[in-house]
DNA sequence: TGTTAGCACTCAATTCTACTGAGTGCTAAC
DNA sequence: GTTAGCACTCAGTAGAATTGAGTGCTAACA
């Protein structure tokens, strides 16, 4: 059970069972109608046999310590960031609905393809299971040994340089020379490099040859022009399911278009749902994520692993109103299933 | 100048000079203001020497025609699908500003990496110059010769077949065999492989051995799953740019909601551009691509080639009120950059 | 014959008003 | 501590009046 540390240090955090009560209430009925909730709906669930003037006056208190907010003097309350986190630490129980688990595991049972295939579609199945926008991301290979790699020759000049890992993925890098090679040379520095490289991780030194003749010169190149990847975000791959979701989730046009613009920016996915794995969320919350644009949302992160260490997670997008409940159910029976995916039988 | 043949062929398609010059300046002012443009505003422009009342019996016959509606009564005139056709095929002629060549060459002077990133990278560009979303269409590799093949083993069961081709694309397939394979039997394999793919296209058909032995078993699977491809879209790719765009460009959370989920199924949006390239139109405005959700757009594209021969577009999507001639000056730029690039010196 | 000024007319959009009602905070009684 | 009662607030709505942009038509004009 992730707490924020920082960020309302003084509060205790703790809740008598009638406050937690009436803001379950608050927010569940605000997550259903988008609307603020006022003292009587509240008293009108009927889980607490109060009057809603007592309720009122409980609500004061709540909104007080943070839990609750007041568009105006009129109106009912809205849930505050910190009170969907109360929310989601103390009160949420989602489990994933009988049509939704079947329809998890029919698409793990038929999904085929690549990773890189798998990934996208899981990303489309999540977006699809609960109406929000789904990230799906994949860890690069920067600790993964090479396997393979092979120079080919596309012309005199250029050659691709394909580098096999042993996580499966595979990478190309043109290599231009600035001579002409012949065939005979390419095959010989191809050869070298696997020697080379075989075995080794991306950021591993090796040993380059320092003769001035040209196979050594495309040996150099190659293994320069693979190792300039390291310092990037190397090989992440994100997959981005059900954009439009935001159109629906958010209203006002300035919002969506927001929204979208960070999604386009794929390294700033990637970072935020690094960032909430790190500091050990399953759920970041409005401004809990601490970035800017996104103050609107809520992040729901699951970490996928294959083999025991960390290699990607499943997120969803979407209003700070959203169903948390089903939405961390979905997302976790996804990561579940997808790690179980790519440990178990088959890796294709 | 491409035109439609089908749909209104009773139209001559020919207006008088003065019906002309009002038709222009409504649509021209229409883009600007996306407001309906009335027959005092359409006098005031002074391009022509007549009064409103004129201009008001000119835009009856123009609306009579189909060039123009009329939202309600009371109300100035709006082009029609057919008035923006006219415009673009008749009036329309724009160039690229001097900023944005700027940028343009800039950017092309300076961009780097894989083809994939650099097509990404256009597709974002082309999307800032314009402020419209932008698709980028690089056709696949199935009419290209295969330069390489190479079976990697990942364990004793799962192998993974990496293809070059004459192209610089790279594709990987994984192979997963009923039964355990030796390293030496993958190499065995990868080498026959090579010998039978090496200079073929994809949809070539190759003799695989018959034999019932590990390797020619492998061997006939790995072509088998290489072969498989084909039918699909084979290595289309498609990079969207600024989809957020899409937020500004349409009022009306649902149009936009509609926009983008088409976007999302990128295989549609495939074979959108392709239709409008087959068609042989650069422009398809609203409901001209017979593409029933996106009648309140107007897609622009512009083909890519490389070595004389088609191989991409790029693409433009917008409002059919959107502004044709700096966006189609801005796909043609581009598209042309594109081309001289990867015709040009590197490939890289 | 084509052009234009003038005018009555239409109708969306705006403004204003009054009103409604959901919801509050406070208080006094239980 | 709880609750009924009440005065108060204020967004939202509905209706009426007004505005004004724009039209179509007609009659006069070059």
């Amino acid at each position: 059970m992730a707490r924020r540390s920082t960020r309302q240090p003084s509060s205790t955090d703790d809740l008598d069972t009638r406050k937690a009560a009436i803001l379950e209430a608050v927010v569940r009925e605000h997550i259903d109608t988008a609307q603020p909730v006022g003292s009587s709906a509240v008293a009108a669930t009927g889980h607490l046999a109060v009057s809603s003037a007592t309720v009122r006056s409980e609500m004061v208190t709540l909104e007080r310590e943070g839990y609750l907010a007041q568009p105006h003097t009129s109106a009912g309350r809205v849930p505050t960031d910190k009170g969907y986190r109360y929310f989601v630490d103390h009160l949420q129980a989602g489990v994933v609905g009988e049509a939704q688990q079947q329809q998890i595991k029919d698409f793990f049972a038929n999904v085929r393809g690549e990773v890189e295939d798998v990934l996208a579609q899981t990303s489309t199945l999540l977006s699809q299971l609960t109406s929000y926008t789904s990230v799906v991301v994949g860890t690069g290979h920067a600790q993964s040994a090479i396997l393979s790699t092979q120079l080919v020759s596309l012309d005199a000049r250029h050659q691709l340089l394909v580098t096999v890992f042993a996580d499966g993925s595979v990478t190309k890098h043109s290599v231009l020379s600035s001579f002409d090679v012949s065939h005979v040379e390419v095959a010989e520095a191809s050869r070298q490099l696997n020697a080379l490289l075989i075995g080794t991780v991306l950021d591993a030194r090796v040993q380059v040859p320092s003769r001035l003749d040209h196979v050594a010169t495309l040996v150099r190149e190659a293994v320069a022009t693979l190792h300039a990847e390291v310092p990037t975000l190397d090989g992440e791959q994100v997959f981005i399911g059900g954009s439009s979701k935001v159109a629906e989730a958010f209203d006002g046009v300035d919002t969506v278009r927001q929204v979208l613009a960070i999604l386009e920016q794929e390294l700033l996915v990637v970072s935020l749902v690094q960032d909430i794995l790190d500091q050990g969320l399953s759920v970041a919350i409005g401004s809990e994520h601490g970035f800017e644009p996104l103050v609107s949302c809520a992040v729901i992160v699951a970490p996928v692993t294959i083999d025991g260490h960390p290699s990607g997670a499943v997120g969803l997008l979407g209003p700070t109103r959203m169903k948390y409940s089903e939405a961390m159910a979905a997302a976790r029976a996804v990561s579940a299933q997808l790690t179980h995916h790519f440990d178990g039988d088959d890796r294709a």
